[in-house]
DNA sequence: GTAAGCTATGACGTTACGTGAGGGTCAACA
DNA sequence: TGTTGACCCTCACGTAACGTCATAGCTTAC
């Protein structure tokens, strides 16, 4: 019985294409031809696709199969350990890319910049150290040293739970804070959640004295990261928010 | 400060060819250009090159990574939760992908055919499901019905740890046999050799009589995957082992 | 005999760069 | 001041594994 592309291709579930390139390349070569030159396989053509497909499926390219297939049972194992050692390693770097999409995604939601180290996860960090020194003293200067520190520390335990509570209380505060603005920075209600706002930094980030609160009001109106995602919210909560930060600063002064 | 491609490309970890790409694609256009031509990066230019890279390293296309860039936060968050499940998807059929080879490791080392369920694992089983039966009816016709049937079943519960005792047992029993080749099938030590492997498939895979039993050393001189196998630890093995288990069926009928 | 459905062979498109070729630029060193 | 050597530029083709037409012949059922 012999078996012409299409059903080859159907039977398989890989293109018609697929079988043209396998054959261009002396993959699969279909074990005869008709009169009008048709390629016509055979049911030995089909387990030996079948065997290919299973190769490529393991993340052999095309002619790491071929060789695979041309070589006995030894040489195989020898492929399948090493190539066994890769994926092992694909997977650990899938992983910390996963967390730190998760991450990112919880930063993104809460406003709060993430970690440098944690932007850095997974990345070739050898190459990329000079850069990411510069960077780091950059943020230093503007974040205050002890902060960044502190946060590093902190935030390297938590889990995405963690985050969500977080994201939650502060998406909370943010909301009421906007729900008040027409009432000035000075308003009671505001205030009060401001206070929070303080306390939920000083319990998951860093110690935030007045002088750090209130640096912190002044970035989410310099820097954009911070203003595009607090104004997401409400249009101008950034600004607001500072001018309501800088009066809690002044009333919690001795 | 300004900076010339290898600087760049030193500091982030990538080719000047990379920069290139990024700059005739419009990913990464550097702020100037000298009067020579050369292209000059800034510090502004840096960090989106960095914020190339992370997305990049998260497993954007660079079009997705332009359009991500390009786009509010919010847009940021949408691709994020998508691309986050794709990840995860990946991650699962990776772990299916290293089951499968090291599952395939020990079959090849053991001589031991692995049930096809197992071949299949991780595959689009629905594309390839009618082929697949067409398989499975032939080997009933060769092996038995109740082998194929017993061997699924008691296989799927076999960890690595599993699969390596067989492997060690299998293993031993054909170095021995093949070191007493020369004594003929017929000799006392071999058929104690094959009395062992006889009784480790019926305690691994399916009840094992004497009738199976010689279909089986048939089955390795006739199918040249076990041949191939089997001859791996010595030339001739498989016909001799199909000799001496016939041998030993002869003695062990009443 | 004709239309639907399959087949064939080009041949260019895609992605993210690698890898020269051929030829200017810049800074230091003799 | 000339000359290295390290760097820069712009083509432009190569890679992997096919996708996607375009153009044209084959098969088969009605």
């Amino acid at each position: 019985m012999e078996y012409r592309v299409k059903e080859v291709a159907d039977l398989a579930g890989v293109s018609v294409r697929t079988l043209h390139h396998y054959h261009e390349i002396g993959l699969l070569v279909p074990a005869s031809t008709s009169s009008s030159g048709y390629r016509l396989y055979t049911e030995d053509n089909l387990e030996r696709l079948q065997q290919i497909l299973f190769f490529k499926e393991l993340g052999f390219s095309l002619s790491g199969v071929k060789e695979i297939l041309e070589k006995p049972d030894f040489d195989r194992k020898a492929a399948l350990t090493t190539h066994k050692e890769l994926l092992v390693k694909k997977r650990a770097r899938l992983d910390e890319i996963i967390e730190t999409v998760e991450k990112t995604l919880s930063s993104i939601e809460g406003g709060i910049k993430m970690a440098d180290k944690d932007m850095f996860k997974g990345f070739d960090m050898e190459e990329i150290e000079r850069h990411q020194k510069k960077y780091s003293e950059e943020a230093k200067q503007k974040y205050g040293r002890k902060m960044v520190e502190a946060v590093e520390e902190k935030t390297s335990q938590y889990g995405i739970d963690d985050w969500e509570t977080i994201n939650a209380m502060t998406n909370s505060i943010y909301k009421k804070i906007g729900d008040r603005m027409e009432h000035g920075p000075a308003d009671p209600a505001v205030q009060e959640e401001v206070a929070k706002w303080r306390q939920l930094i000083t319990d998951h980030f860093y110690e935030c004295t007045t002088d750090i609160f209130r640096g912190l009001g002044d970035l989410y109106v310099m820097d954009e990261r911070f203003t595009k995602n607090i104004d997401r919210h409400k249009e101008g909560l950034a600004a607001f928010l500072r001018e309501a930060m800088h009066v809690y600063c002044e009333n919690h002064e001795k």
